[in-house]
DNA sequence: TAGAATTTAGAACAAATGTACTAAAAGTAT
DNA sequence: ATACTTTTAGTACATTTGTTCTAAATTCTA
């Protein structure tokens, strides 16, 4: 399979954003690296602004065909939470730059804020609808007034564990990922009803 | 009180920092709006970074102090947490921008990296402490297996809910503040005894 | 195959930045 | 008052970067 121009350019972007972060890298060491001219690479991609915005949209677009996957699944809420999140976190560290770089990003590229924002919206009611559907087949049992906090706090903890891991998680790759999905689900489990069976 | 240049610098570092993100700003941008030259600038500040690591000295000494100042008290300890963790939010808000770029700080500047993962190692221990303690007043009833998860989830919360809030929380520096730190505290009430009035 | 469109390489330019240097000014100590 | 140190302003230079432009090469299409 050969690669277009452009999603050789994407590809090798992705790699040096996460080795190095998204400044740092510029139009001219990606082309370098790839062995074409920054001339040519710039007729793609005007500015690194838009390749972080391409590959911002990748990552949109991975994590909704993950979602609409795991929707049709017919395990029970909690399985699916567990391994929506699980995949989710493999997906997210894939495209880790976007969040080691979260506000940086955020506050340079306007559109991208914008979507952000909207997509957080979006997974806070997801996670809501999760919570209460899991209520009703007690599964868990939340205090209705702790329920918002716990979002907040999952939500962030899904944002960032990378930024952590980063700085201080000692290990390779999977057990990282392994690490602090096991953390963040750790926030669930003084819930846990009994019969939460799995 | 007059501050020296040195002073006036940091000071005014810090407010663009803040505002503008520890890149954009240069010792230029700093000196222009000090009114002095960058060459003067340069004398007492080699470059952007020996800015940086002074302001993250303060911030230390700031934190360190506020420590110092709360394991004096005689409250009980779920009030002392309650009010060290409200207050080292105010604190780190203040040097927020260290938050903010949170991972393209630690990976110019080796030596504040190497002090910050001492600095969580610490942090660890005393909320380890802080934690048995409780536990052994009957204020808290926490699982063993739950323990650690729910630190790393306190310590994970603790750095970054700053960077949450600056793009998605709509409100004054106060709100944002007490909502997050609300938000912060809510980990530990699941595991709150009845016998932990307050 | 001829012509058109796309892709590519490379040069050129302006702006910004870090860094170093010089010399003047201000302050201090003897 | 004089000599010395510290502080300040301003200049200069090399590098990097984004951006634009030109022309050649390649691919596509009819």
């Amino acid at each position: 399979m050969v690669l277009s121009t452009k999603d050789k350019i994407l590809a090798k972007a992705l790699i040096l954003f996460n080795e190095q972060g998204s400044d740092f890298v510029t139009v001219r060491h990606i082309a370098s690296e790839l062995g074409i001219s920054h001339g040519n690479l710039c007729y793609h991609f005007a500015n690194t602004d838009v390749i972080i915005e391409a590959l911002y949209q990748q990552l949109v677009d991975k994590l909704n065909e993950l979602t609409k996957e795991m929707t049709g699944l017919s395990e029970n809420q909690l399985t699916i939470l567990y391994q929506l999140s699980y995949r989710s976190f493999e997906i997210l560290y894939q495209y880790r730059f976007l969040m080691l770089d979260f506000v940086r990003i955020m506050r340079r590229i306007p559109a991208i804020k914008l979507h952000f924002k909207a997509l957080m919206q979006i997974r806070q009611e997801q996670f809501t609808y999760i919570i209460a559907s899991m209520q009703s087949n007690s599964f868990i049992d939340i205090p209705e007034k702790n329920i918002a906090p716990l979002i907040e706090q999952a939500l962030l903890f899904g944002d960032f564990w990378i930024s952590r891991a980063e700085i201080l998680f000692d290990g390779n790759e999977q057990e990282k990922i392994a690490y602090y999905h096991k953390t963040f689900y750790a926030l669930f489990e003084p819930y846990l009803c009994d019969n939460a069976d799995w």
